[in-house]
DNA sequence: CAACCTCCGTATCGTTGTTACATCGGACTA
DNA sequence: TAGTCCGATGTAACAACGATACGGAGGTTG
């Protein structure tokens, strides 16, 4: 062989089966028609992914480098709830933007195995979750939290995926009630010792907005009203 | 044909469809052996359901009966938010028992379409939302709340799926809080008029908690928090 | 030079979804 | 009663698919 493509016969056979991914979302594509496209005969392809599952799991991994680049450029503010806020933004669009790849990532539905590389994304929220947690801003614990957001990012990622368009409006509601349940910003029941957790975080932050004693005085009267 | 067998030759096939999906949940399944645990050779198949796709949709198509008939027999609380906890607990508990149609159902993943049957309980969800907004317990429109909570709800029942065991917990608190979220009953972003809104309330209802005059000077507070 | 390894083609196998064609029995009609 | 039609089912075959056994070309290494 002259080898006069420029690109590696696996690179190549990965990128043939992304772009039928791609372009056919959610449906299942043929090994035959990965070797056509790059110019190659099925051993080949078994040579080196061993059979379909490896080829899947192999594009699967390079979808999730792509939306971990695609991420990290985003997410660098400092606060963890804001980075969430983000995180979670950047999910969805990657979502949309790469249907085909997202339902491979997280559509799949086979009980008792994810993929390995789900792990890693799952692994920078948990971060978060957890840095949240050192920050006590969580009224749960970090791992509560993360398995609440990824549910749920997933959630009404896929929805959007489904119904093929954009709807800023529900992802952005379910993100900010999300965050309200595990900040607290929100009161989940009334007697749970979490009353008015949002005010009281607010008035700490901005002692100015009030006076000092006066926000040291509300906070002992909301104490008073969530023992009751 | 002496039609010894009790079962019409159809439901005969669609029970052991049913019952092959069930054994594999998330797998594939061959026709073939959908006709040998039938006792009938392929074109009969294909006489009933043209192709697998029509077959799958049966299945389905049974398996929201099943849902519905399941759903049906506990929700009559009279309150619409109390029916959206029961119709959530119930929407979890099917995905958990019945994973194999649960993944059929909503876990199928073909942008642009949607199975036909699963309009039916999407209906039951938009006449909740649409009379607990009349009731005037939202704060989001009828039909973005129906979105919220199928999205979530969902999207946790994938979770749980995928991951095999229940998990009370997270399911609970994703569901109250997107409850809170739809009902305004936690506080959604700072500044939008509602910070505080459950200490208010808590307050002006208990005058007498903290005393008449501090609690007109709690409820002021909260406000000058809630403006800046 | 010979052994070996990586890369890749030829040919084939078993399974799958799907279909053309034939058969058989009951229902309706003249 | 004889004829005709139609739904239900079997026989057989096809094309596409995933997978594999086998061999050969080319470079590398001893």
């Amino acid at each position: 062989m002259t080898e006069v493509e420029g690109t590696d016969t696996r690179t190549r056979l990965l990128e043939a089966a992304a772009d039928l991914i791609a372009a056919t979302p959610g449906e299942d594509f043929s090994l035959r028609a990965v070797c056509d496209a790059a110019g190659v005969k099925m051993p080949t392809l078994y040579h080196f992914f061993g059979n379909k599952q490896g080829l899947v799991e192999a594009v699967v991994e390079r979808g999730f480098d792509m939306y971990l680049s695609a991420k990290s450029s985003t997410e660098s503010s400092g606060d963890p709830i804001q980075d969430l806020r983000l995180g979670w933004d950047a999910h969805v669009a990657f979502g949309l933007e790469n249907p085909g790849f997202y339902t491979l990532m997280y559509g799949k539905v086979r009980p008792g195995y994810s993929p390995e590389a789900q792990s890693k994304p799952s692994e920078i929220l948990r971060g978060l979750t957890l840095k949240a947690e050192q920050d006590g801003r969580l009224v749960v614990g970090h791992e509560q939290a993360a398995a609440h957001v990824l549910a749920t990012n997933i959630g009404v990622t896929l929805r959007l995926v489904i119904q093929g368009k954009n709807d800023p409006e529900l992802s952005a509601g379910v993100r900010e009630g999300v965050l309200a349940a595990i900040t607290g910003t929100g009161q989940s029941e009334p007697g749970d010792g979490r009353l008015g957790h949002a005010v009281i975080e607010r008035a700490a932050a901005n002692p100015d907005i009030l006076g000092e004693t006066e926000t040291q005085l509300l906070i002992q009267w909301i104490g008073r009203l969530g023992e009751v």
